[in-house]
Order: structure tokens, then sequence, then C-alpha cells
DNA sequence: ACATTTCTGAGGTACGTACCTCAAAGACTT
DNA sequence: AAGTCTTTGAGGTACGTACCTCAGAAATGT
């Protein structure tokens, strides 16, 4: 049978009381008791009953998820992942919040962070553009005993909060190499097409991307980036304008993970057969283009992972305990028509 | 605060006993009763308090992994997970215990199988090569009040157990994919390399290999497979034999799990650069050739979500509980040098 | 109306840990 | 040696569910 704190007591020599002490971080033990303690658990093999501390602690984890307010569908498919797994986390006493926040608004940002507190919730994962008063913001909540994972898209400098995704450099890279294979040796020109060069994960895939083209495929000219700031009206007029201006287009980047209008206008006004089109995230609109032939590849990353590993982070910090590290790491997935499933 | 089995009882209408003959699924209990404390649960939204109930059985879930005696690495990096993982189990009372069975030996599979019972293990993952012996030695554990998933390879015909791994026959046409795609229009053969073909997964593979090059690829030529049983200098030999016999391969397809030799074999016989080399399963040796370049892309199944998966799977069964479905799909992911992390 | 069976209620103990109080032992200071 | 401060022990209650017994109520059959 699994040794319990009585057992503990035993084995150190010491009372209950003093067990308790110890495991629990309360001060008023001498170091030399402690370290008697501490030799025990591991003589005896102790591991804390979860069920029962839970039980005792009567403690409930209240997380939120601060999205940014768009139709995004990769956005839509995050809120479904929470929203499924809902009940999943009430099982164990994780009680899980979503809250829009105005997109692109470090203002509004800020202050939505800055009204929570460690009263009203125990953790909160964030998924923001970068922004200074955003980082500052998410300092002070840690600093009010928060706990604080970014997700998708992390805050820059040093890191005393989690960060949960992918490695944006390495999408833009596979995405580089992908385009490259795929190509072979045609010339041409290369399109790419962001939402907004503004957020940080746009730009460090741009990067990865541009450094792969550049060394291994002289034969390909990545042309600058089109940005469509969310707009279909805008998407369709600059992709149109890039059609006209450039004569030998045979492949084209969407980088941001609304890939859905910039992929319409492409399709209308060009020969999707003749290209090599890759985008970011599954979404319901990726899918289907890669089931009829319009996109080549998807490079993405798993919501429901996203949501568990950012939950599972949350709760292990709020419980001060360790995560496996090799379930938290998000993979960078390619995605072709044979994968999907 | 959420509502207790206290507060159901007497939403209810009924005493605590009732209730628990009810949520436990005890004898004794009038069907409208049940009913009627079914509806109370879900007026008041109860839910069970995991930690108290797993406190009160004080019970512990016991699995066993029977995995293959063999030095394949891939089957090292599964036992290196699910060790890993060990701990972080058994902080949720489950001992899992790993058993080492006769690599194509039906025979000793079915007898270990055939000593396992309720008494000793709660719950089994079999991974075992396909055989009517093993399958009947399964349903017969079942019968033995067992639960039982299969993992990687699946036993055929109707399954009364939880598969655990990818679609092979997807797998397959996906490494056809990418086969098409990164040669582009060269014409010429394709090697296909196997442990064996008596395999499941193996013979599922190749069809779906060879659908996508038949179909979509005229150019290649996918040559019948050659079979290593396993062995270092077979595989060099039938290495050397194909690149004698057939001047213009361009590509090779390794579609058992350990690539490690098979690899070997023709990075030393031929120019790796000029060909297109697809493996499966990432392990410590197709790693390195993805970074080398030997290796043009990867295709695997995460060891760590297998284990993980169905160690979820079991205990939901042996709780009597449900997963959440998309967490227990493996995905069939996609390597290249890009997105190794 | 009776006996018989089926159903329900009341009350208890147990699980392992957290957290509390109070007393007492020990260590240290002057 | 007396006083103060620190450390330890003993004992208690609580968390929410599982599982047990036994008595009594309700429904059923004759």
């Amino acid at each position: 049978m699994r040794p319990t704190t009585k057992d503990l007591a035993k084995a150190a020599g010491v009372s209950l009381a003093t067990v308790d002490r110890v495991l629990n971080g309360r001060p008023g033990v001498r170091r030399a008791t402690i370290e008697a303690v501490n030799e025990a658990i591991e003589k005896i093999g102790f591991v804390r009953n979860i069920s029962a501390a839970n039980l005792a602690r009567n403690r409930i984890v209240r997380l939120a998820f601060l999205l940014p307010k768009s139709g995004d569908e990769f956005l839509a498919t995050m809120i479904r992942n929470i929203v499924e797994a809902r009940s999943a986390f009430e099982t164990e006493s994780i009680y899980v919040d979503v809250r829009d926040v105005l997109e692109n608004d470090p203002h509004q940002i800020t202050s939505v962070l800055s009204a929570l507190n460690s009263d009203s919730v125990d953790g909160v994962a964030i998924m923001a553009a970068e922004s200074p008063q955003v980082r500052d913001a998410t300092m002070r909540l840690v600093e009010r005993g928060v706990h604080v994972v970014e997700l998708i898209s992390g805050q820059p400098g040093a890191h005393p909060t989690a960060f949960v995704g992918i490695d944006n450099n390495r999408a833009g890279a596979t995405a580089g190499r992908l385009m490259g294979r795929f190509l072979g040796h045609r010339t041409g020109e290369v399109l790419v097409i962001s939402e907004t060069m503004n957020a940080r994960d746009s730009i460090e895939r741009r990067l990865g991307f541009d450094e792969v083209i550049t060394n291994d495929y002289p034969n390909l000219t990545a042309l600058p980036s089109m940005e469509t700031y969310g707009d279909p009206e805008r998407a369709r007029a600059i992709v149109e304008n890039a059609y006209r201006s450039f004569d030998n287009i045979i492949g084209c980047y969407i980088l941001s993970s609304e890939a859905r209008a910039p992929l319409e206008a492409v399709a209308a006004i060009s020969n999707v057969s003749d290209q090599v089109i890759i985008a970011h995230e599954r979404t319901r609109a990726t899918e289907a283009f890669l089931r009829d032939g319009t996109l080549d590849a998807v490079i993405a990353q798993d919501p429901g992972h996203l949501v568990r590993s950012a939950v599972r982070i949350l709760r292990a910090n709020c419980e001060g305990r360790k995560t496996i590290a090799s379930q938290e790491q998000i993979r960078t997935e390619i995605l072709i028509e044979e994968n999907l499933n």
C-alpha cells in the first residue's frame, strides 16, 4: 500500500503536525528536522495523495482565457475547443472562463488585465499582440499572484511566464522548405500575404520563410509582405494588384491565421493549380481548400492541445507542481490532404 | 459553491442512501426514483467530486503494456515515454507495468494473455502483430473483465476494444504524396523497404502508398516490397541487389518503424542527395538522418501521445467514464528538418 | 387482510490530507 | 536560574463520496 503522511511521520521520527508543516512549507521547523522529513520522503517513496489533498483543501482553480475579439475562424475553433473541454475540466474542479478582448487595443487589454486579481481568478491565458503596455500589465498581474501563460504569440523580453504555442520562426521555415520543394526547379515569384506585419508571430514566420528561400532556392523570389488588415475587400484589391504587377507568380504563402479571404481572392484571380499555396492553421476553410486542391499544405498547431496545455500548465502552477515537459511542447504540424486525420 | 450529494438528495427529495444507490448503479431503486434523481442532477448541475470519490474508493488502477521484445529504437522510445510518464501517473493512483513479449510468437503472446486476469491487472495495452490466436486471447481477456486497447497495430475484425494509433493507410498515402511532390517531374523507380510484409500495418501503408503513386504519378514506378526481416546484413544485401538491378532509383520508402539499418545501407551504396527518401517514426536515427539531409521526410506518430492516450482510455474505461475523443485521435505527423520541434 | 418482496431512510465509518489550537519541550539570552 | 523565543507534539475537525447495516415504509402478490 502507498505510504501516507502517518507512515511518513513514523519514518521520520516526528509527529504528523511536523510532517504537515514541512509538506506545506509552514514556518517553525528547524532546518535539520526539515531535512530529516525530506530524507524519509525519499526513503519510503512518499507521494502526496492528490485526491485527498484536493478534497481537504476544497480549492477550485479559476482560469480565464483572454482572447482577441474577432470573427477569425481559428479563434472560433479555439473557443469551441475550450467550451468542449470545459465539462472535463469541471470534473477536476477547474473552472474556465473565456473573455473577449478588443483586438489591437493595448489600452483595453491593459485595463482588463489591471482589473484582474487573485481574488477572482487564479490563472490567465493571454493571447494578445505584443506591446509594452500589455507586457507591463502582465508583469503586474503576476506580481499580484495570478499565474499567466502566453498563448500562441508571446510578449517579447525576459519571460517570467510560460509560453504555449509553436516556434513561429520554425513554422515559417517549414513553410519555406515545403514551398521550395514543391516548386522544384521552377523559377518565379512567391506572394506573401499577411493580415498585419505588426504582430510578432507574423514577423517571425516571415523571417523563417525568407531564410530558407534565400539560402536554398535562388530560383524563387519572395515578394514583400502584403497586408490585408483583416479586410476581405482590401485582400482582394492587393491580390489583384499583385497578379497584375508580377507576371510569374508561382507560389503563395499566407502567414496569418485567417487564410480564407486571401485564399478566395487568389483562387478567384489566378489559376491555383499552377501554383503552390501554403497557409496556416487548420480551420474549416483551410481543410476544404486542402481537399479541393487549392491549398498544397497547411502549417498548423492543434487548438485542442493549446487549450489543454495552457490549462494543465496553469493548474500545475497554481498547485506548485511540475508538468511533463514533452507533453506541453506544441508541435508544428504539416497538413496535406492525406493526413487530415 | 458546487452542489454535493447532500444537496442532490434534498433537491431530489430522497435520502443520501438513495442518491448513492443511483449514482453508483446499485440495485433496489424504482425506475421512477432513479429518474427523479437524474432530473435533480440536471437541475442543480451536480458533478461528482472526483477527488472525494477517488479517496473514498481508495482504488488504484493497474495497467500493463505488452510490447514486443526487440532492440527496435522506436520501441525503446515507447518504453522511455512510459517510464518518464510513470511518476505522473502514480500521482493519480495509476500504476503502469511494462512487459516484454516475444516478437512474432503468437503462442507466447497468447500464453501471457491467458495468464492475466482482473485480480492482477485492470487494463492492458497490447502491441502485437495480428494473428487469430492473439485476437481470441484478447477477447477472452476482455471477457474476464480486463480492459484492453490495441496499440499501433490493431487486430483485425470486429473490435470490442479501442485502437490507439494512426490510420496506416493514410500514413502510406501521405508518404506517397510527399514522394510524388518532392520528386516533381522526374521519372524513375521508387524502392520500398519493409521489415516484414506480414504485419497489418505494413500492408496498409503499402496500399496507401501505391494508391497515390499509381493514380497521380505515372512517372514513378514503385518497386515490389523488399523485406529485411529485421536483419541488417540482409538489409544491406537486398539494397545492394536493388541498386544493381535497377539503374534509375530516384526514391526510397522505408515503411517499417525500424529505419536505421535500411537507411544506412542505402546511404552507403547510393547517392542519397539525388533521391527522395521517406521513413517512418521519429527516433534518434531518423532525426539525425533528417538533420544531415539523408532523409527528406518522416511520417510519425508521437510515442508520448500514444502512451498517454492508451492510459487515459484504459483509466476512463476502468472508471466507466468517457474520454475527449479529439484528444485521443493520434495524428499522422509529417516531419522535415524544419519542424523537428 | 395478510404475508412477502421491493424499496427507501437513517446513521454510521472510512479514505488521506489540510489546517487549526493549545500545551509542552527544547534552545537560547541575560 | 529565570525568562523569552523557537520548535514540536497531541488532538481535533473538515472536505465529499463510497459503502455498509438495519429498520421501517411502500408496493405487490395471495
